[in-house]
DNA sequence: TCGCCTTTTGGCAGCGCTGCCAATCCAGTT
DNA sequence: AACTGGATTGGCAGCGCTGCCAAAAGGCGA
């Protein structure tokens, strides 16, 4: 694939400051808008790099920098696959786009040392900042994260220790929330449906402030079902199919999220139960199509384009360590 | 930000090489398993890197490397609000980070100016090759792509002549055998409903196969509803409340995905209105929910993970410069 | 033990850029 | 015209690494 491209060089600073007869410095000076030159040297190199096309090698700029770290930054996250994710780099790309600063991004499926070889990968690179999805992590990550001398910020989850700075919402207050909200509407044999919980740990510690919260109203979860593999509509369907023929007499349930609950919300659909009066669905996330529902989904919005913009801004500015950015109950019309 | 870190100079590969008493090039061997070097050297290296916690620059190895490109990969895509585009996204992860190749993403907003400029600021980065979506681009978008001496890829459509390599699928074909499906099952007064196909190229190509074969069946579009904004289950409910109002007697909508037909689905459900004894929905990406859904949704699959993948893979082998993937129509019970 | 060939090794230039410094220029003064 | 201070400029070292090359170290049969 190499040889396709054999046009030699590609156009330096140096061909730059040849073509439009300045020093390399002035060049440099020049691009970057930094220190003092004259009109006439601004135009001269404008015309030269308009006219070779010359594109600034950001490598050799990066090496030669102060502090030698690239305008980059590295992000890791569990997932592509679930809408968290995207959103919280269309947050983040939306702050640093702005500042010019481009992404690179690594998929680490939930997998803590594929994290740690993505962390390692990632720092090669030098960049200004690294970005984590999460608090649990492996000592190593946590090592070389430290090592790697960048400013570091951790994504979603607050409950817990951050190694740098944090930027999200407390998963077991949203369970604790969604839990308070349904027994207050006075259901009583609430079943919990979710998705793996050995990877998602953010949805355990939302089940853990779940179940906390009803333990305080005396209660216990009645019925509890969870599916291998990731969260999804058909996940959903099918284990609510599941979990009512275990459990009949089940008023409520709580799922994982609200591709789960859309997926029971279907499988309700389909069985002709009513919604709410036969059986009460809680969702969590507050995704786009839970509002269009004929009777919108009760769950809990995250903050997610926020926490992403958060993140892009804790990198720049020196803000606090933690930034709790909360959520909002949504009552809908389905629990 | 930077005062936090003046733990003085990383470690470095002369750090490395004192500390395993052994030369620089000797560590870049083993480093790099490349070239013989004793088992002896091997092991001191390694000791050394474990005990000093190194961590490569790859922005002086790309630099002082052949060719002088970073293994590096830069996408460029119109949106992260659609899920069209994480998934082409996770199909290029799963296959790049197999290589260790992490991807520099860019977000341009359906901006071709934007993109522009991401496409001048990641080559900046001389990455491996670029990723661009769609087949339409500034003329800028493509001088420089070709100057910058990297294989590019288009990803998603192939209705047209691509710089370099093309991944996808016909759009035009999908919209037309949409339309043949619909007039096939005997719907005759179909409408289509999307959103804004100023931005959505490819949404627009689609209508144009749409409409292309509905005059081979000698009918045309009955009512025609275009949202503004993204596409999302919100605006096709409040779309489809709409054209139904204006067009009473419709009996097939097409949308322009599967989001929008969602909320299609939706309204009928909220009205009351029999799917598809009253109004057949026909939708477009084959997303999860499509199969969940009571009825499954009348949907057309196209192959966006496979397209991430074979793009990493085109950027790796000299591969055929276009690839067309095809779709697949999913008959469901909506249309 | 010696010569010959292969494996292993270290030195060093240089990738393209930035930061520093000293040199130059220029306008305003004296 | 000489002088002064700030604005502008170019030269050059060096960022951390790789590629090249020549030197050193082994291996082995004679």
């Amino acid at each position: 694939m190499d040889d396709l491209q054999p046009p030699g060089r590609l156009v330096t600073l140096t061909d730059v400051a040849r073509a439009a007869g300045v020093g390399e410095s002035t060049v440099s000076r020049v691009l970057r808008n930094h220190g003092s030159y004259s009109k006439r040297a601004g135009e001269r190199v404008a015309e030269a790099v308009a006219r070779l096309g010359y594109v600034p090698n950001r490598l050799a700029g990066s090496l030669a920098g102060q502090g030698a770290s690239a305008r980059l930054v590295g992000v890791v996250i569990p997932s592509l696959a679930n809408v968290v994710f995207p959103d919280l780099l269309r947050g983040l790309t939306a702050a640093l786009d702005a500042e010019g600063v481009p992404c690179v991004i690594g998929v680490s499926d939930y997998d803590p040392d594929r994290e740690e070889a993505l962390v390692a990968a990632l720092l090669s690179w030098r960049p200004a900042a690294l970005l984590l999805t999460g608090l649990e992590h492996n000592p190593g990550t946590v090592v070389l994260a430290r090592a790697g001398g960048v400013r570091v910020v951790e994504m979603i989850d607050t409950d817990g220790e951050g190694i740098d700075a944090v930027v999200g919402f407390s998963n077991r207050a949203v369970g604790a929330a969604s839990a308070r909200h349904l027994v207050g509407r006075g259901y009583r044999r609430i079943a919990y449906l979710g998705h793996d919980l050995g990877v998602d740990l953010r949805a355990g510690k939302r089940l853990a402030g779940f179940e906390a919260a009803l333990a305080e109203a005396g209660l216990a979860l009645h019925g509890h079902e969870i599916r291998p593999g990731p969260s999804s509509p058909a996940s959903g369907r099918a284990g609510l199919e599941a979990l009512l023929a275990r459990h009949p007499d089940l008023d409520a349930v709580y799922f994982s999220n609200d591709d789960m609950a859309l997926g029971g919300y279907f499988a309700c659909l389909a069985a002709g139960l009513a919604v709410p009066g036969r059986l009460a669905l809680f969702g969590f996330n507050g995704l786009d199509f839970a509002a269009a529902m004929p009777q919108p989904l009760s769950t809990v919005r995250t903050p997610r384009l926020e926490i992403g913009r958060q993140a892009a801004a804790c990198l720049m500015g020196d803000g606090p360590k933690k930034i709790d950015l909360g959520f909002t109950l949504i009552e809908g019309a389905t629990a």
